[in-house]
DNA sequence: CTTGACCTTGACGTCAATGTCAGGTTCTAG
DNA sequence: CTAGAACCTGACATTGACGTCAAGGTCAAG
């Protein structure tokens, strides 16, 4: 398939597509014509990317682990597993800190609401929740 | 306390505590020179930016919630409490997305582990797991 | 009343991922 | 063989949350 198929079925658009290659995150084969022609393969390894981006790792960290999936289960560079593991740890802490932004997000919500219930039913929330 | 303090015990800079009240996040008294005046609620108010940017919501997003965050428990406008509710939905939604990428950061992790496991013990990792 | 740390405003710089545009080439349907 | 859609490279633009610097004013200690 050509860049606009995979744009399409990825839901990024050409350009990123681009600029994912031009950082090393991605190939492609090209036509005789010079055009890119990507595989099913690609498609996946477009998503595999937005997730990354998605985690908050950058091109050059994406770089970095790409080793470990494009050839799991073989050996690669120590280096690549190693910031695997850091930003897995990374994003570990991450998604801790974002469970506790939403608690305090829920527990505003609920003051919000509380006061609203408390229009409604002339009780103040409760207090203790 | 002056912003010096402040910016060090919220561990942002002096330049971000400005650029916040730039876009309207925060506000300070000023001292008969015109320094900037704050108390231990800005310490809090500054930390509950921060959580906001760390969860991705934009200087626009964060001021469009603040009412509830200003005074919670009383009547804000229900654009406020609506705008905060899409972000605690959207908020789940990302962590959700983040709990499975650590997932298949954690598979891939496993299975290179896998390989050097297979180095020490001559048998191939469990393809079961 | 001076010194040096701290503060002020204003402005320009940065970075990363992506948008956008121009001018030209390739592909495919008819 | 041609039209038009899709693609190419290259380059400049954008956005948001800051960093950084300049030229000056404020504050607390001695």
């Amino acid at each position: 398939m050509r860049i606009g198929e995979l744009a399409r079925r990825t839901g990024v658009s050409a350009r990123s597509v681009r600029y994912y290659e031009e950082q090393g995150l991605l190939s492609a084969d090209r036509s005789s014509g010079g055009q890119r022609q990507y595989t099913e393969y690609e498609v996946e390894r477009v998503v595999f990317i937005q997730r990354m981006y998605a985690a908050g790792l950058s091109s050059r960290t994406i770089a970095q682990v790409m080793p470990c999936v494009e050839s799991p289960g073989v050996e690669n560079s120590d280096a690549a597993l190693a910031t695997l593991r850091e930003e897995r740890d990374k994003l570990d802490v991450h998604i801790g800190e974002l469970l506790r932004t939403r608690d305090a997000l829920d527990r505003l919500i609920e003051i919000s609401e509380g006061y609203r219930e408390q229009l409604v039913t002339g009780v103040p929330y409760d207090e203790a929740g």
